[in-house]
DNA sequence: ATTATTATTGATATTCATTATCAATAAAGG
DNA sequence: CCTTTATTGATAATGAATATCAATAATAAT
C-alpha cells in the first residue's frame, strides 16, 4: 500500500493536513480489503489494528480517501452506501443478487465505449459512471 | 392516469387494503410529474391537491406504488434517493450533471442487450438495472 | 341504512446514519 | 522546548425514514 500511502500524504500535504496513525491504519484496513465496505465494516477492520479509533474518525477519513481519488462512494438503488477501492484497481461494475445480497463485479469494455457514445450525444464531458445489474444469482436460483 | 389507477386499486384489493383519497391524490401527483421526484418534492405537489395529506402518508403510499410497480426507487451514488414512473414509460437510464445536478434520460438498446449477456455468463437471472453517467452537460461547459 | 370491523390517517415519537461540536491531545515548525 | 493549529474520540445534533397511536373513514355484514 505505498503508493496509496503516497498519495494521501501528497493530498494532505496540499491541504495543510496531518498524516495520523489513525487515518494510515484506516487506510491500512480499506486497502487490505478488496470488495465492497460499508462503514460499519470498515469501522471494525480499522479497530482490528487500533482498537481506539472511534467512528467519527472512520467517516473523516473515508471522505479524504474519496477526496483523493482512493476510494469511491457508491449505493445501491435502495440507498445504501458502501466504498470500493479505485486506485490500481480496474474499473468494474456490478451485478447484485436482489435474493442474498452478493456482489459480483465485472467489465465489459463495449458497454463502456457506448457511454461514450451516449454522453457525446447529449454533449456532456462524461467524468464517471456507475451501473449494477440486479438479479438471482446461480446459487439463490435452486 | 385510469390505467395506473386501475393497476393500484387491483394491487390494493389483492393485498385486502383500501383506495383513499389521499392515495389517489397522492398516485395523481406522482404520474402528472414525469421527472424524478425526491419525498419532498411529491409531498408538494400532494399538498397542492389536498393541503391535508401528510408526509407519512406520502411515504406509505410511494412504497406502494413501488410495490405495485407503478413506481421505481432509485439513487445517486451519493445515497440521494428519488423515485421514477415506471408504468407506460419506456426504461431509461441517466445522465447526471455533476455541477448542476441536471438528470437527463437516455436508452440505449445495445447497451441493454450487452447487459443481457454479462448476466448470462455469471449465470444470474437479470431482473434490472440502473445506470448512471456523470459528467458536465453543455450548459455547465461555459 | 346502521353498525361492526378494521385499514388509514396525520401528528409525532423513534430510529438510524451521518455530521457538527468541543475540550483534550498530538503533529509540525521555529 | 514551545507555540500553533489540525486531529481525535465522545457525544450532541441533524435529517431522512419508519413506527406508534388515537381518531377517522372505508368496507362488509346485518
Amino acid at each position: 500500500m505505498d503508493q496509496e500511502l503516497t498519495i494521501l500524504k501528497d493530498y494532505l500535504k496540499q491541504k495543510g493536513l496531518r498524516l495520523t496513525p489513525q487515518r494510515e491504519s484506516i487506510l491500512k484496513a480499506f486497502i487490505e480489503n478488496e470488495g465492497h465496505l460499508e462503514i460499519e465494516e470498515l469501522f471494525d477492520r480499522a479497530k482490528a489494528i487500533d482498537s481506539s479509533i472511534g467512528i467519527a474518525t472512520v467517516y473523516r477519513t473515508i471522505n479524504l480517501l474519496t477526496e483523493c481519488g482512493l476510494a469511491r462512494e457508491n449505493s445501491l438503488p435502495n440507498g445504501k452506501k458502501f466504498y470500493e477501492r479505485l486506485f490500481r484497481q480496474g474499473h468494474h461494475d456490478h451485478l447484485v443478487c436482489n435474493n442474498c445480497g452478493k456482489i459480483v463485479e465485472f467489465e465489459h469494455p463495449l458497454i463502456e465505449q457506448f457511454q461514450k457514445d451516449v454522453a457525446l450525444k447529449h454533449d456532456f464531458i462524461l467524468q464517471n459512471h456507475q451501473m449494477a445489474l440486479y438479479g438471482i444469482c446461480s446459487d439463490c436460483k435452486s
